[in-house]
DNA sequence: CATCTATTTGGCTAAATGACCAAATAGATG
DNA sequence: CATCTATTTGGTCATTTAGCCAAATAGATG
């Protein structure tokens, strides 16, 4: 595994797709298929040209691929491997040890 | 995999702590093994007060753990999972495709 | 106990990000 | 071709984040 920063730049663009919680609720959803954006408006509850750029990013990031039919555009997640990805998250408890300097 | 806000949220806050450049340097740096925080300083090249906070952050996350040993805390992953982690963010190559709203 | 060293914390500023609204666009439909 | 609908884009503002410097802290060492 490299260590430098040019690789860590390219890969951090598409972890931060990932690193907001309405891109990442957008991304679950989306491992159940694809869904059209009046959909994943709906489902994140903002407004619909925030979502759009919620969209975007993670289009441009990689994370998604989008296609138009009939009036709507569905975006589906361009990899599979989004399960793999989370039961890391997951292994992560968010930390009760050593939160404070006082274990150190 | 659950739809909803809640954990999102908590997955996100680890997500999070990997998604910039300097800290995934670092957390790429400690999967060959446990560093101080002035090796981490060399690493990043940025001022100690500055990767003191980005450790905090990824502590906090739940990414990191640290002790105590002579004068210096040296730092170390939490999980080993993050080779898998890497494995998947490796395989969504920043977006050629549908990179522009032409290709929907 | 005085000092020295490694690290963290607080304060501040600059830059990046996220949200909304309004306006633009692209494509489907009458 | 005029219109309607879904989505994107541009603008603006508020919030968050990242960086540096200076000062505080904790623990090791003389």
């Amino acid at each position: 595994m490299p260590v430098n920063r040019k690789a860590s730049g390219k890969r951090a663009v598409v972890i931060k797709a990932l690193a907001h919680s309405s891109r990442l609720l957008i991304a679950e959803a989306l491992m159940e298929g694809e869904m059209c954006v009046c959909d994943l408006r709906d489902l994140v509850g903002a407004d619909m040209s925030t979502v759009s750029k919620h969209l975007s990013l993670m289009r441009e990031a990689g994370v998604l691929s989008c296609e138009k039919r009939g009036l709507n555009i569905y975006y589906r997640l361009a990899c599979d491997c989004l399960g793999d990805f989370l039961r890391c998250v997951d292994q992560i408890a968010p930390g009760k040890k050593c939160a404070a300097k006082s274990c150190c």
